[in-house]
DNA sequence: CCCGTCTCCTACATTACGTCA
DNA sequence: AATGACGTAATGTAGGAGACG
């Protein structure tokens, strides 16, 4: 069975142009195809129901544990456009990647280390069950998988990590013995990558992505909720000021253009009180051609000869800018006029 | 088919904690 | 050492969706 995963269309650069202001995994053109077992429900919301499906299942029926799915053996296609700054084999997504590494009690791999905050054993098999997911038979598309933390570490010694770790192992021991209600445990930087990898690939979590990524960085499954939901409403609020930001911009040209257009309306008024002959032009008629978008006069006298109508070019000797000038700005105010008359 | 209930998920607002200048 | 600003983990709440009786 294999897993496709494909990001679409970026993000729009400005989310208030269209009608979603709401981040959906949507939005991120997160889209998720399986090659058989499956049929219609192919994104991850219909993922997480069948997720959830197989958990009632599970709770209502008490013994059938396994579901009825075969195994998933998902890999993540190498077409993967979201870049990565290491090759995927060092950034594996254990939901993507099962059964492809051992328990976490086993011996583990070269990159075992990861150990941040970690829980007794138990308190971590209550909250999975609390999180409703017990997907933890060998079966399971849950099965740990340690990240390999090599490359990632950058300048860190193996000393680093190591203080790193008993700080926030310390930290989470003492709360565990004070019982306090409120913990706060700084992530740490690994921790906090492999999440934000994680969400580049989609905005949102279903259980079993939620299961594994927790027990990959040895948090409880309801902190990796959290992250996620903190790191949608920061991608929104960027977002929005993205957008703000955006239309101070318009607004400002849109200033700018209504001053120079005033500016010159008064230079063509006053031009028009200088040069009392142009007042005595035959009446003109402007109009635009929709097609060429041009502008033609249609001039109105009644001569001698009789009502004429003839089309003429602007009166090039007497008035030469300015009233090219006037025509372009009448013709813009008959735009601004039908334009406004048609919504 | 409709309705009420339950469960789960999400967005959102807020609080509280950790870090840093 | 004390303090305030800032980032962010954690909490609480409301609302929507789906399943179920």
């Amino acid at each position: 069975m294999e897993l496709a995963l494909s990001l679409g269309d970026t993000p729009k650069p400005f989310s208030f142009l269209d009608n979603t202001p709401k981040i959906s995994h949507k939005d991120l053109g997160f889209c998720m195809g399986l090659g058989s077992g499956f049929s219609g429900r192919s994104d991850d919301k219909k993922e997480a129901c069948e997720a959830e499906d197989r958990r009632v299942v599970i709770r209502d029926e008490g013994e059938r544990r396994v579901s009825s799915d075969p195994p998933l053996q998902l890999d993540l296609l190498p077409f993967s456009p979201v870049p990565r700054s290491q090759p995927p084999s060092q950034l594996r997504f254990p939901w993507l990647t099962d059964n492809l590494v051992s328990e976490p009690g086993s011996s583990g791999g070269p990159g075992r280390g990861l150990d941040v905050n970690r829980f007794p054993a138990p308190a971590i098999a209550a909250e999975e069950a609390d999180d409703g997911a017990s997907l933890s038979s060998p079966n399971s598309t849950v099965s740990s998988f340690q990240m390999d933390f090599c490359v990632r570490n950058g300048g860190r010694t193996k000393r680093d990590l190591e203080v790193d770790n008993e700080r926030a192992s310390s930290r989470a021991s003492d709360d565990e013995e004070n019982g306090s209600t409120r913990k706060k445990l700084r992530l740490s930087k690994e921790q906090s990558a492999f999440l934000e990898e994680s969400f580049k690939e989609h905005s949102t979590l279903n259980p079993k992505q939620k299961l594994a990524l927790a027990k990959q960085l040895n948090l409880r499954p309801r902190q990796v909720e959290v992250w996620f939901q903190n790191r949608r409403a920061r991608t929104k609020l960027k977002q929005t000021e993205v957008d703000c930001e955006y239309l101070k911009r318009c607004c400002e040209t849109l200033t700018q253009e209504n001053r120079r257009l005033q500016k010159e309306l008064q230079e063509l008024r006053a031009l028009k009180t200088s040069q009392p002959f142009y007042m005595q032009l035959p009446a003109t008629t402007l109009t635009m051609c929709p097609s060429c978008e041009r502008v033609a006069t249609t001039t109105t006298s009644s001569s001698a000869t009789g009502n004429t109508t003839a089309t003429t070019a602007p009166n090039s000797a007497a008035l030469p800018l300015a009233k090219s000038r006037l025509y372009q700005v009448q013709a813009h105010m008959n735009q601004a006029q039908a334009h406004q008359s048609a919504s």
